[in-house]
DNA sequence: CTTTATGGTTGACTTGGATCAAGCTTACAC
DNA sequence: GTGTAAGCTTGATCCAAGTCAACCATAAAG
């Protein structure tokens, strides 16, 4: 499905909703903390939307990078597979997070970007961004502290994946995902998940049998309800406690 | 140790071989690509040296964060610890790398960095970079291709954690190694690692035992030649065929 | 030189998660 | 509706890596 084209006397709405000025996500993305002024000068910058169905690649490793990309709505996971075919969930992504970060270094993707769900991307050319915040101190300082906050993100997976065993390698996962819907103004106890086991796990470095039996033992000790990709969180505390248990 | 004081008679020769525009290094590190005008202006932002010794920290996790650092000699290690003393290595440094890039997002370093052997670093105060940057296209696009670089490594690992077995990590870390000292003028072949088994296991998501055990291994099957912290690769082409194969 | 501490190796045994396998649930195509 | 495929759950078994323990190597301190 193409974006909405608008006609003649739509245009203004139309121009409007499609802005950073106007994204309700503006404080989670790229715009925040800029002034009025500066967020109309990155309104130019974002022209592109996309809408990608479910199951479609935003960007495939080895091609050409020339944009990052702002996720309006919907759920991304990223992923790097090895020649043998074995694969590594590198991320969930979901509204108001950057993707292709990536490809900057050697200008290529080095994942692939697919859509869990029916979703809505702003792509920023990359070389226009960085034009625009050599002007805007701000939207650099700002950007910078995105790259690094991924970076930091992975350090988190590492410790997950290095050192945590399979439960609290899943009430980490779960943890954070309640924290980052309850940021966008979603339940932080219940939601449903977007990805299959088989992700999950890929994500966790489990096997998604381990995933399963995982999640039917939180289920046994009270800690959530699961029915199928439909989670509530019934004990937080519980969760938090599993993770500083040991090691 | 204090870095040298130069008298005054002495202070030319000493700013010179301070400078990035005389840093042998300079290919690897924070001015590839700057024109000499460039390059001279880069070097009025790195004037902080500073020695550390071997088990010195460079910084600590929480503190707060001003510069980024670029190592000129020597050899590091970056950390983080859960709060039940559980410790994670997030990444081993060597000359021409930079350090520090994960204290951007809050402010606050988020990891320890410490000095594996005794090492000699650049400091480079990060509000003076992003203005510098804001004017010098190519230093601006090369500081966002390194910490791209960084995203992608962080992937790289996470690949390792999550999907391969102790043989696979062992051989992946060693050729890593191997490619890094090589581009620094370094035998490909034979080297000293500065760390201890615990560390590398640390990093590899393995226990020591199970590190050792497997560098005794690759040494039954003549893939390399260990004596504790010196090692002779042999067979290079052995350890690459290790790591494609099956899951 | 000897002592001591830190780090490395190796062996015996255990275990958490993988593997293999069967059956179940849900959603969608026809 | 019914059939089919994809995804999830659960059980039985296995094995790679962890744990526990003893001993060895090297380097620094006295």
């Amino acid at each position: 499905m193409m974006p909405p084209q608008s006609a003649t006397n739509t245009i203004s709405l139309s121009v409007i909703k499609t802005a950073c000025s106007n994204c309700n996500l503006r404080e989670l993305c790229l715009p925040f903390g800029l002034s009025i002024e500066e967020l109309e000068r990155l309104d130019d910058l974002v022209s592109t939307r996309r809408r990608l169905k479910r199951g479609e690649h935003l960007y495939r490793s080895g091609v050409p990078f020339d944009a990052i990309y702002a996720i309006r709505s919907g759920f991304f996971k990223t992923d790097v597979l090895l020649e043998d075919g074995r694969e590594q969930v590198t991320g969930f992504q979901m509204a108001g997070e950057l993707l292709g970060l990536d490809g900057i270094s050697t200008e290529h993707h080095t994942c692939n970007a697919v859509a869990l769900e029916d979703s809505e991307i702003c792509a920023i050319p990359f070389s226009r961004l960085e034009s625009l915040s050599r002007e805007i101190h701000t939207l650099q300082h700002h950007f910078h502290k995105v790259m690094s906050r991924e970076i930091v993100r992975d350090h988190g997976v590492m410790m997950l994946l290095g050192t945590m065993r399979a439960e609290e390698r899943l009430a980490a996962f779960l943890l954070n995902l309640s924290q980052r819907f309850t940021a966008r103004g979603f339940s932080h106890a219940e939601f449903y998940l977007r990805m299959t086991r088989e992700e999950i796990g890929s994500y966790l470095g489990l096997k998604l049998e381990t995933v399963s039996r995982t999640f039917s033992r939180f289920q046994e000790e009270g800690f959530i309800a699961v029915q199928q990709k439909h989670i509530r969180i019934l004990n937080v505390a519980g969760l938090k406690a599993l993770m500083n248990h040991r090691g």
